[in-house]
DNA sequence: TTTAATGGGTAAACAGTGTTCAATATAATT
DNA sequence: AATTATATTGAACACTGTTTACCCATTAAA
């Protein structure tokens, strides 16, 4: 059956226009700007196609975000292999995210204080219980332990999460401050941030 | 004159009137369900009325927010009398802090993540030169400055801010994914952040 | 005391939003 | 060719923030 599955295209090809569309509107006007009605307009169809193909917007939006996330963690496995000290790779790792969340602002932001569901899922950082997708945390925890003079166990999961909500709060004021703040100063922030979260840790060693 | 302070007062009253509506509906239903005409209703008075009080909306909880920044701020100062230890009352300080912020999770949110330069004069952190509206880390610097062994004098800025970005990190954490994280938890990672952040400091004595 | 002006308050409208639904056009199946 | 399924639409509903012209009561000036 050669129908169902071009079909099964076709549909799958107009999410993709219509996820381009809104992604399109997002980057040049912003997330406040989007609306169901310019998406249509964008791609020629009547408003109410789109409910055909996503539940609601917060359905549709939850799907752009989700390949936007990927981005952004990608950013964590590629500094894996930059260098075999843990200490050295867990702050390559944390300054790969940094620069990567400040360069999609807009998207970070909206991915990372989104409080949907369908989102947090991907998104949640405190929740207990590793779960396969929380994958900042999980490639944080395995840096730990490979730590010389590492975490005690019961510690390191939550360690981990300090660290990230740590890193977390330093990136969304660079990227709320990015106007009061010179470049210069930024740099110096995140060095010192570093050095004080990733130092840290000594504090807790076995 | 009297007539013209009674139509002063009577136009303050009008206001707090208007903005104690406001924040009664952000209170009970949320920032996001807060309308113009909601509180128009709850006043019994027609929604024009409330372009005569404020230029518009985000004007009316620009105000809002200015008070409730007030309360969180509060809560700092009303620790620094807990205790003469240097440590014990920054300790106590973000404890307070971060309680307060939890109580009011949506108001924390908007007056925090809030991009508008009139409330950034307020709530900025990594701003250099301590403007005397920073109160927040004005008040983090003179407690770093009297632990027992001082961090030196060029990093003490900076270091307040690092501690207050990883506070502020947690603290957004823990209202975006509350309802996934029991109180035990959340507990734990309040407790260990203040371990973590507070000590980590020992890393940078002179 | 009459007149003019100030300003509080309102109804109605505008332009926008997300969403639903009955109707229609198009394609697939029988 | 008739029937069924599905893609698409226009129109409507119930909201939103905001503006406009107008009414009316109180104050100031004549």
């Amino acid at each position: 059956m050669g129908i169902k599955e071009r079909k099964e295209r076709e549909r799958e090809e107009m999410r993709d226009l219509i996820l381009h569309a809104a992604s399109e509107i997002i980057r040049t006007e912003g997330l406040t700007k989007l609306s169901i009605r310019k998406i249509a307009l964008k791609i020629d169809y009547s408003p109410a196609i789109i409910y055909h193909y996503f539940r609601d917007k917060d359905d549709l939006i939850s799907e752009h975000m989700k390949t936007s996330y990927q981005k952004i963690i990608g950013s964590l496995a590629s500094a894996l292999v930059s260098t075999s000290d843990p200490h050295q790779k867990m702050r390559a790792m944390a300054r790969n995210y940094i620069d990567m969340a400040l360069q999609m602002p807009d998207e970070y932001m909206s991915i990372m204080l989104n409080q949907s569901p369908q989102i947090l899922e991907h998104t949640s950082v405190l929740m207990e219980g590793a779960s396969s997708k929380r994958q900042a945390i999980g490639l944080l925890s395995k840096c730990l332990k490979e730590t010389p003079s590492p975490i005690k166990d019961d510690l390191l999961e939550l360690t981990a999460q300090a660290i990230w909500t740590a890193t977390f709060g330093l990136i969304i004021r660079l990227i709320i401050e990015k106007d009061l703040i010179s470049d210069e100063q930024k740099e110096k922030h995140i060095e010192h941030h570093l050095r004080y979260v990733m130092d840290g840790v000594d504090s807790f060693k076995q």
